[in-house]
DNA sequence: CTAATATCAGTAATGATTACTGATTTGGAG
DNA sequence: CTCCAAATCAGTAATCATTACTGATATTAG
């Protein structure tokens, strides 16, 4: 017996899988208090790092200093908008020849790769919005 | 007048430029304290910040917390050691390509894209090191 | 040379995350 | 069903990287 059911836990995982954006740890605590008005954002943290570790969600570094999680832990990319901050998936074909690509010249291992991308969002970059 | 020049600053840039792999501020901070023994780590942090700003450098977020910086602005790749946790440069074909993939089913402007490898490196993986 | 101001050293503050502690919850054994 | 060992919790303190503030110093245009 090494890991025990958890109310918090269980709705903290409920919360990130009701969510396609990628919220912090912040805003995950914001929500779950409404379930559980006396959670504490240390038991957030350690959740959500406990449900990373056993790889039932995923934790994204998108360089905002911020830690995002995502309870789709398929392989998929994901795009910032540099003027909203949203995160969004990015459903696009396989480009893990990257890591051939990478590999040519290198006197080394490569395992894997980190990628996200960035821009201005759909929603950002609407026309004549304003003036 | 808007920049004036600084000793602590020019003395920051060669240290960086010195070194081929991609100190954090606090090591830059350690080093330039040879030269300047009063320099204070929040000076060094200005400075970085400035120096990255007018492009002269590049700060790096590889994932790991803290920031590395890099006085090659020219683009390229970056290797992360899992092991020693060592940083180094790929010198690879181009993948910007991957912006053009990412770009096929997204409904916004994708500007670029954020890509380091990770993996063990050369002098991690020697063969029959130990035992 | 001098005055205006950018920069500095030193230190305090911030913000995200982790660690600690005594109380509570969970779950297998009897 | 009850009991107890261990996992988890809430609350709080600590840590770590980074930024902000302040009075003193260095730089540079005129």
């Amino acid at each position: 017996m090494a890991i025990k059911y958890s109310r918090q836990r269980q709705e903290i995982k409920n919360f990130l899988m009701s969510r396609k954006d990628h919220p912090t740890a912040d805003v995950v605590y914001m929500n779950v208090r409404q379930q559980y008005p006396n959670i504490s954002l240390g038991t957030v943290y350690r959740n959500l790092t406990l449900l990373a570790d056993m790889g039932e969600i995923t934790r994204l570094h998108l360089g905002d200093g911020v830690d995002h999680f995502d309870a789709d832990t398929s392989p998929h990319y994901h795009f910032v908008c540099s003027k909203c901050g949203q995160v969004m998936d990015l459903h696009m074909n396989n480009i893990d020849s990257i890591v051939d690509i990478a590999g040519m010249n290198f006197n080394g291992e490569i395992q894997g790769h980190i990628t996200y991308f960035y821009g201005i969002c759909g929603n950002c970059n609407e026309p004549d919005d304003e003036h």
